[in-house]
DNA sequence: TATGAATGAGCGTTCATTCAT
DNA sequence: GATGAATGAACGCTCATTCAT
C-alpha cells in the first residue's frame, strides 16, 4: 500500500505506539514513557511533536477516528441502495471494532479525561457520523425504499444497534461469525422501516 | 436516640458523594479528599468505611446498579403486554439516566479502570439486562405480540437503542421531551417485530 | 506472689500488651489500636493511662528494665565472691533474654526514637547497670580474687561479652545449652583477671 | 568533560545524604525529602537511584559496612602476629565508630525495621565479622601466641568488648584518649589468653 | 533534532490522637 | 472511667514535563 518504503516519520510511530498503550492501558495508567519506548523514542521526543500527553492523546484519537470515517464514505458511496449502505456501514463498523477494539475501547474513557475543546470535537463528530447515516435514511425513504419513518429515531437505533456489538465484541466474548449477528440486526431493522 | 428516620449513615453520605465526584471528574481525577469534603466528613473516614478509592467505586457503582435493576424489575412486572413492558423500560431508562446521569457516564470509564473482578460483574450485569429484555421478547413472540424475529438481535437492536440516548442525554443536548425521542425509536423498533 | 486474686489492672494490662506488640513490631511498626486489641481494651483506654505512643513505650521500657534490675539486684546478694556474683549476672543476663527477648531487641531500636529525656535515662540506666558490676570487680579486686585490673576495663569487657550473645540469641540461632557458651567466656575473662 | 576527579555522581551524593539523614533521625522519623534536599537533589532523583525508602536504607548500610570490612582486611593483613592484628582491629573499630558514629548507631535500629533478605545479610555479615576474628585467635592459638582457649568464646569476647565501646561513644560521652580505653581492654582480654 | 536525567506537584493511604457518648 | 468513630497531618511514591547536552 505504501509507495516508496516503509518510511515513517517520528510522528507517526509515536502516534501509533500511543494507540496501543492508550488502548492497553486507559488514559490515566498509560505512562508517557511507555508510549516512547513503544514507538522507539526518546521520552523527550514524544515533546518535540505534541505539546502534553492528553495532547497527544486527542491526536490520536482524531487521526483514528477521521481514518474511519474516511473509509466509511469511500466505501459506502460505491453501494447504490439505502439498505446497502446501511448494511454496509454495519459491516464496516464491526470490522473497525474488530480491527480497533483498542480504540473502541478508549472511545468511551475518551468522554472524561480530555478537556471541553476535545468533548465538543467528539460530540461533534458523533453528530456527524449520525447525521450521515440520518441521510442515508432520509435518502432511502425519499426513493421509496423506506416507509416514511421518523429518521432520527431510525438512525439512532441503527447507531444504538451497532454500538450495542461494542461491549461483547471487545470483551472478546462474541466468537460466532459477524453475518450472524449483524443480519438478524439489520432485519429487524429494516423490516421496522419497510413499507 | 434520633426521632424519625431522614438519618443518613456516614456510609451512604460517601457514597452519594462518591457518584457526585466520581461522575464529576471520572475516576483519575477525583480525589478522595474531594468526596470527602462533598460528604462532609473527614478524608480519613472514608477509609474507615472503604479500603481503598478503588473499592469505593464499585461500591458506588454496585449500589446504584442494583437499585436500578430493582426499580426495574418492580415496575415491569405491573406491565401485562411485552410491548408495554419494553416501554416501561425504555422509559425508566430514560429517567435513570436523566436522574443518574452521573452514574451513565462512569459506566463507559469504569469499565478500563478497575480490576478483573469488576469487570467481570459489570459484563455479568449487563449480559442479565439483556438476558431481562431478551425474555420479554420471546414472551412476547410466544404470546403471538411479535412475529419470530431473532429474540438476541431484537434485544441488542433494543438495547443499543437505549443506549444511544446516552451520548446526547450526558452530554445536555436533548432538550426535548422525551416521549418525542423515545416513541419514534419504539415504534421504528416494533414495527420491525410486529405481524 | 500476688496478694489476693489474679486482679491485674487495666494499666498493667496494657503495659503487658505494650511489650508484646511493641518487641513483635519495633516501636513505629507498633499500632496503638493493636496494642489496645492484645490489651483487651478499648483504643480510647490506652490514653487514659498514657498521654502518648511514646510516653506508653518509656513506661514499659523503664518497668522492664527496672524489674531486671531488682532481680539482679536481688539474686546477687546472695553470692559471696565476686566471681560468683558476676557469673549469677551472666546467667540472669543470659535468662532475661531468653525470657525477654522481645525487650532485649528493641532495647537497640529504643535509643533513636525517643526524646532526649529517655536517652538520658537509658544511658544512666546503662551507666548503672555498668557501675554494679565494676563495683563488683573492684570488690573482688579487694578481696584479692583478682588482679589490680582496670576495673573499668574489666567491667566494659565483662558488659560488652554479655550483649555480644545479643545478637545470636535474639535471632534464635544459638541452639546450645547457656552454659556451653557461658562458661568458656567467663574463663577467658577470668583468666584475664585472675592474680 | 570534567577536568580531574572530585566528581561525585548523583547516587553518591544520595548514599552519603541518606547516611547523615538516616542516622540523624533513624529509619522511620527520616523522610525521603529530607534525604534529598540534603543531597541537594529531587525527591524524584532518589528513586530514580533507588526503588524505595527501605532499599536506599539497605544501599548505604551495606556500601558503609563493605566499605569497613575492605579496610579492615587491608590493614590487618599488615600485621604479623595475631596480638597485632587484634590490636589493629580494636583501633580500627575505634575509628570507624567515631568516624560513622551515624551509622553505628542504626546498626542497632536496623535489625528491626528491614525485611527479612536484609536481617539475613546483616547476620551473615555479622557472622563473616566474628570468623575473621575468630581464625585469628585460631592462628594465635597455632602459633603459641595464646593458650588453647575456647575461640568461639574468645572471639565472642573480644566482639563484645569492642561492642561495649558502641554506646559511650556513641552519645559522645567518652571524651578520653582512645588507647586509655582500648590498651586496659585489651591487656585485660590477652591476660585471659596468655600462656 | 533527539535525548533521558532531573524534577516536584500531587495524591492515596496510614494511624496517633481526640471527644461525644 | 471506658469507648471507638472520626479526624487530618504527614509521608512515600509516581510520572508528566523540562532542559542541558
Amino acid at each position: 500500500m505504501e509507495a516508496k518504503a516503509a518510511e515513517k516519520t517520528k510522528r507517526e510511530l509515536i502516534l501509533e505506539a500511543a494507540m496501543v498503550v492508550f488502548a492497553r492501558e486507559g488514559f490515566y495508567k498509560a505512562k508517557v514513557e511507555d508510549i516512547a519506548i513503544e514507538a522507539g523514542v526518546g521520552k523527550g521526543t514524544v515533546y518535540e511533536y505534541f505539546s502534553s500527553k492528553a495532547e497527544l492523546f486527542k491526536e490520536m484519537f482524531k487521526e483514528g477516528m477521521e481514518k474511519f470515517i474516511r473509509t466509511l464514505h469511500g466505501e459506502v458511496i460505491q453501494a447504490s441502495t439505502a439498505r446497502e449502505k446501511l448494511k454496509k456501514i454495519a459491516y464496516l463498523h464491526y470490522d473497525f471494532i474488530m480491527k480497533n477494539r483498542d480504540l473502541a475501547k478508549i472511545t468511551m474513557e475518551s468522554q472524561n479525561q480530555c478537556d471541553d475543546d476535545f468533548r465538543k470535537w467528539l460530540f461533534g463528530f458523533q453528530n456527524q457520523k449520525m447525521d450521515f447515516i440520518k441521510s442515508i435514511i432520509e435518502e432511502g425513504i425519499a426513493k421509496g425504499e423506506f416507509r416514511q419513518v421518523d429518521s432520527r429515531a431510525a438512525s439512532l437505533a441503527f447507531t444504538g444497534a451497532m454500538g450495542s456489538l461494542f461491549a461483547p465484541v471487545t470483551f472478546g466474548k462474541l466468537d460466532i461469525k459477524p453475518e450472524e449477528i449483524i443480519e438478524p440486526i439489520l432485519k429487524v431493522l429494516f423490516e421496522g422501516m419497510s413499507k
